[in-house]
DNA sequence: ACTTTACTTTGCAAAGC
DNA sequence: GCTTTAAAAAGTAAAGT
């Protein structure tokens, strides 16, 4: 059985293609955050999707914090409502590309890093307990890279779609199999 | 015309005083540690060698001094942790493990994540123990590896409690304290440490 | 001692220093 | 490189009870 990938956050980007006034912004959403000098971006957070989308004047925009792909769509155009309600007149609503994908997963068996690390290959991986406990492992392909820690758990990141994330569990799962690690 | 070799010798004078400063840099850094002779000369050799491969743009003399004087410590298997080079250093933890890591692919290095055992002896001579007590804090990590105890776990923090629990087990006490001063760590993660250490080895000791 | 908060690591976009 | 956002993993740290 395929080990089962949890999609912890998605973030994905999208352009209206249109100044926008981020002060205006800013003034009319009464929850937005706005510090110029500390970022450029307004912040403004969704309670539902639970998602923070980051407005830039260039019109682009970042959202980041969903758990599901269809979510970044859902806070999208809640976004678009609300800058329409200011008076921001959005025209036609444009793609969202996903940018990254963060998801978790677990071989439910612990695992010896330090085994792992001469296995793996010392120059193809990062284990450095002194300053964080996962072995980090980077993928060609998928083009993900894998945090791995000793209790079994998996961080995957990187990846533009979910099935990159299965596809790289699955591909580090069967190379701790066949060098008999796991 | 002249421009050409003026030139050259400009970069030239700028290379051998940058050259100079990062040996003496080098030098200062390893006294303030005071690392053994060996780990110094390799320091210095690592750090010809990466002005040869061009890895000195973009980073400052300090990082990728401090940067090679971790790594010839790791390799002589007598490690410093980043802290402990960050406190003589110019430069944050956080970009001499950057530059660590840089300089380590660039450079080929192939060092083995470090061992808790590798700290044994440092720690143990400074807290004045004996050698049984290292010997014993060595069979203490050994098993603790082949029970999975030390995988994540920060090697300092490993050392630390199996040398706690040797110096106990022998007769030469240190209190908590005394061995999280010297390893830079937390009596908290002394006692986490230990706590799990007596438990899976089946140790009995006093709480 | 216990809880809470927070920082370490990875990936990514955004505008600008 | 940095700044900000989000989230997980597990270890370590510090602050407040």
């Amino acid at each position: 059985m395929d080990p089962k990938i949890k999609i912890e956050n998605v973030v994905a980007s999208t352009s209206f293609d249109q100044e926008i006034d981020l002060d205006k912004i800013y003034n009319d959403f009464e929850d937005a955050e706005y510090n110029q000098e500390k970022f450029p971006g307004v912040v403004y957070r969704l309670t539902e999707p639970k998602t923070a989308a980051l407005i830039f004047s260039s019109g682009k925009l970042v959202c980041t914090g969903a758990k599901n792909v269809d979510d970044v769509e859902v806070a999208v155009d809640k976004v678009i409502k609300k800058l329409k309600g200011a008076g921001v007149d959005i025209k036609n609503k444009p793609k969202t590309v996903v940018q990254n994908i963060v998801a978790s997963a677990n071989l439910d068996h612990p695992l010896n890093l330090n085994q792992i690390a001469i296995g793996f290959g010392l120059e193809n991986v990062e284990y450095e307990p002194e300053q964080f406990p996962g072995l980090v492992y980077r993928l060609e392909e998928p083009k993900v890279v894998l945090l791995l820690f000793g209790s079994g758990k998996i961080v995957c990141t990187g990846g533009r779609k979910p099935e990159d994330c299965e596809k790289g569990v699955k591909k580090v799962k069967q190379e701790l199999e066949d060098l008999g690690l796991i | 015309r002249m421009r050409k070799w003026q030139k050259r010798v400009r970069v030239s004078n700028a290379m051998e005083r940058n050259l100079a400063f990062a040996l003496s840099e080098l030098d200062r850094m390893c006294s303030q540690l005071k690392l053994p002779q060996s780990v110094r000369e390799d320091s210095a050799v690592l750090y010809r060698q990466a002005i040869k491969e061009n890895l000195i743009r973009g980073r400052s003399i300090e990082g990728v001094a401090a940067s090679v004087i971790y790594a010839s410590c790791r390799q002589r298997d007598v490690p410093r942790t980043l802290d402990e080079i960050a406190e003589v250093a110019r430069v944050s933890r956080k970009e001499i493990g950057r530059t660590f890591r840089f300089i380590s692919r660039e450079l080929g290095f192939k060092l083995l994540p470090i061992s808790p055992k590798d700290y044994i002896p440092r720690f143990c001579s400074e807290l004045e123990l004996s050698e049984s007590v290292e010997k014993v804090a060595h069979e203490v990590i050994n098993e603790a590896i082949e029970k999975g105890l030390v995988s994540g776990r920060g090697p300092t923090g490993v050392a630390a409690s199996a040398i706690y629990i040797s110096a106990l087990k022998c007769g030469e006490k240190r209190t908590q304290r005394e061995v999280a001063e010297i390893a830079s760590v937390t009596e908290v993660t002394i006692r986490n440490r230990y706590k799990e250490l007596a438990k899976e080895l089946n140790i009995d000791l006093p709480l």
